[in-house]
DNA sequence: CGTGATTACGGTTGACGTAATCATA
DNA sequence: TATGATTACGTCAACCGTAATCACG
């Protein structure tokens, strides 16, 4: 169970071919058939169907534990260079769609006047991808929206050791089409709506698998899936019908042809929170607290 | 980064020597020093403070990280593992102290009258044990409590892909000894209690480090720290006046010189959860649908 | 047949143990 | 000075590449 083995595995599975994989690791096809071969002895079963080249099933449950495994020992990595490294002359800083507001440029506009020599990028990503990115260090700081309980903190997958601090807490609602039959209730259940059609965008709404945890059912099948970052491309597919959205009420307010209902049970916030893995207090721990500040 | 570098680290930081670790891992003195040198030299940092041996700054963090890697390597292992084993005929059943009700033992008859050849077995343990045994496949299946907002999952860390089922929710209360001026009160607001004197509990009652993340404030501060999975020693405690502890209700209901007055807010509830990592439907999903089923 | 995975084999690298050296309480 | 970490060095195994073989489409 080598990391090494691991890699290459996951990269023979998403290739779907030994060579493929050979050629974007920089081996040969020898060896990665030799990595398979140690990795299938040590656990003693097969993980790949060769011709064509799939998972088995335990194949499978590697890879479940795989991608995490090799994803945090790059965040570890990372973790103890930005330790030793100088304090960085740039920030770049990783945004999920929803989370970019415009309350975000006050403390932004802040810091550039009172570090006028610190560069400052900002990076509208989808929020696995923040999360991946702030692990392996591309990204310094991290502002994620998401679903959760009131006063609960999101549940993010835990890369490692990170600072998190809630930034907003607000209504969430269900984009309607403005001709839809329940667009003038005055709150949902969202219950009602499980057997809706629903549009499956993980980046900019509300993921539906947390939907489906959070009500406990097995609805909200998607009939659409929405990938990107753009939320207007997500309202006019919602306003034009092709399903419902769970996405923050002040994001679908003013939008024609869409009616924000308010959820009312369960018990539901949109919530940002800044994260970042800076345990002193640098400039980016100034920046995260000067994030949450500016919004309280 | 190899795996075994990091074992041997967290064996050398543990045991506050190069030659005590050596002996634990069955390697010479020599090797134990040329890993650490490796992994040294690969971070580009110091790790560790020789004579006496401590954790650096540095060190430290790749700590936080190395426990949970190896953790889920274990993982890993044990789950491809459990895959390709037959079927056990002995399922261990981990549950954490709250957990472990009256209401366990009419899923329990059932699973010994329809299967008695099947040998189960019980054992009470602390949260994070019960995860780890899991995760390592020591235990079969888990039972867990813990706090939760309503109808939210339980905060676990995320070692590998598990089956989770809620099992119970039920009221938190606060334990306030009888003569507890607040403890007449109908219903309280955990922010009032902040500043209280708690104790630290962590495997029976709920956390502090959850209180405070869940109110957003600093407080909670342990005035005794409470070690244990025996919850009657934990009450004695509370009656007594060493400290406040928040638990389910009904796990203070009755007991001489106690008060269980309910939180009001911030709005949270006790929650127990089934886990297990079995996907098919062997016994181990049977008997986990089955825990949940007898107290819907 | 041809593409692509496996096996055989050799060179190099790296890992661990023995033993000598160094350093600190 | 004694305990315990480091360094030197030799041996052995593991790893990867080259090349031949095998197997499936």
């Amino acid at each position: 169970m080598d990391p090494h083995l691991l890699r290459t595995f996951v990269a023979v599975a998403r290739c779907g071919s030994f060579s493929e994989a050979a050629r974007e690791l920089g081996y040969t096809q020898s060896a990665v058939s030799q990595h398979i071969a140690a990795l299938e002895n040590d656990l003693g079963t097969l993980l790949l169907q060769r011709r064509p080249v799939s998972p088995t099933v335990a194949g499978v449950r590697l890879l479940e534990h795989a991608g995490p495994l090799l994803l945090r020992l790059d965040a570890a990595r990372a973790d103890i260079t930005r330790l030793i490294a100088a304090p960085a002359a740039r920030i770049t800083l990783g945004v999920s769609p929803l989370a970019m507001t415009s309350r975000l440029t006050v403390p932004l506009a802040g810091i550039r006047r009172t570090q006028p020599l610190l560069e400052v990028a900002v990076r509208v990503l989808g929020r696995e991808a923040v999360t991946r990115e702030l692990a392996t260090g591309t990204l310094d700081l991290g502002l994620i929206d998401g679903m959760a309980a009131p006063n609960d903190p999101l549940h993010l997958p835990d890369i490692g050791p990170l600072t998190t601090m809630a930034v907003t807490e607000g209504p969430l609602a269900v984009a309607l089409p403005a001709q839809h039959p329940l667009a003038d209730r005055a709150n949902l259940d969202l219950a009602d709506l499980a057997d809706a059609r629903w549009i499956d965008a993980p980046d900019t709404a509300v993921p539906l698998a947390q939907l489906r945890t959070a009500s406990g059912t097995n609805g909200y099948r998607p009939s659409l899936r929405y990938e990107g970052t753009d939320i207007r491309g997500l309202l006019a597919l919602a306003a034009a019908g092709h399903g419902l959205a769970l996405l923050p009420t002040q994001a679908i307010d003013g939008i024609p042809g869409l009616s924000p209902v308010p959820v009312c049970a369960p018990r539901l916030v949109h919530r940002t929170e800044v994260l970042h893995s800076d345990t002193s207090d640098g400039p980016l721990a100034v920046l995260a607290t000067a994030l949450t500040a500016a919004t309280r």
